[in-house]
DNA sequence: TTAATTCCCATAAATTCCCATTTTTTTCTT
DNA sequence: AAGAAAAAAATGGGAATTTATGGGAATTAA
């Protein structure tokens, strides 16, 4: 299972048209199971949480985990209902077309404010859309955090501690 | 087995024609056996149960399904019969025309209360339809949820749970 | 024989498809 | 290592198609 690395900065056309960092359509081709040469591959755009300032993206082979988990889950319960309204019902099912781009809907655009230009970062088997000044904030946030740690402090540490119990 | 994912808003006009989100169409299609090319692909209404507020729309296949299973309960029992009466009672079989419209009878767009616009979203392998304002109301509370839970809270969470007992 | 429903046609807006440039990256050659 | 050639990626614009919607005639039902 291939995961997505990397980030890139693409314009937006009137028409909402934006390309696909290259990096990223290896990515979207291979986790996609009917996608074979020649073919636009799928992939499904995840909008509704309304803490999140940007687009989520996931490939067809992570919605289907998704979906599956969420099939798992009691018919009836609070969490599937939630679930299901956000990953069935506000997502949006697209394509890759024959020239590497995506089409962001208006309302889409409009929700995390993109106008010219999209942001795209990585973020393992998904990846993220931003407006750009957004994304810059929200890092910015994220670098005076890490100011805010001692000198010599290492970020990896974080890595051992999924080990552990998470009220250690 | 496609799924139906996304929403959207149409208006309905006084014959309470209504235009179905062109993504579902597809689905539609897709799930009714009998379908081909050029004809109206078929689907069932299901609008008996009082404690919900919108329109149950199965496909053919999805409704399939649910007739088999009932088909499996024992004869007389009172599950068997609330779901007889559920689903082969207070259900509408109708098919999707050329124009890609539904007709939504004047009962239903009572019982849900719709007047100059429905709201469609997906739910799994089924679609319902909403009164949008109703649907806004109660979106309200889903999002005052999920505020409440902590900054980071990843609704994703749960799907692990399903790993899990039920009362753990 | 009214009223309601279905069928048929029309149109504006939005979306997709197709093709053409430009820009960037990679490869090849000297 | 520099420059030229080739390939890949990014972008732009218009034509063709699909969607959403409205209205009237024909048909069916009460």
């Amino acid at each position: 299972m291939r995961r997505f690395r990397g980030e890139g900065l693409n314009k937006v056309d009137s028409k909402g048209r934006v390309s696909i960092p290259a990096l990223f359509r290896r990515v979207i081709e291979v986790c996609d199971p009917a996608w074979t040469d020649g073919l636009q591959p799928e992939l499904v755009i995840v909008y509704g949480d309304n803490r999140k300032n940007f687009l989520e993206c996931y490939t067809i082979d992570a919605i289907d985990e998704v979906d599956q988990k969420i099939g798992e889950l009691p018919r009836g319960s609070i969490q599937r209902k939630m679930l299901e309204r956000l990953f069935h019902g506000q997502s949006f099912p697209t394509s890759v077309d024959d020239t590497g781009r995506l089409v962001i809907p208006l309302k889409l655009r409009e929700k995390i404010g993109i106008k010219a230009e999209a942001y795209f970062i990585a973020s393992g088997d998904t990846f993220q859309i931003w407006n750009p000044e957004t994304f810059h904030e929200d890092q910015d946030k994220a670098n005076a955090w890490l100011q805010s740690l001692p000198e010599d402090f290492d970020p990896l540490i974080y890595l051992d501690a999924s080990d552990r119990q998470p009220d250690e």
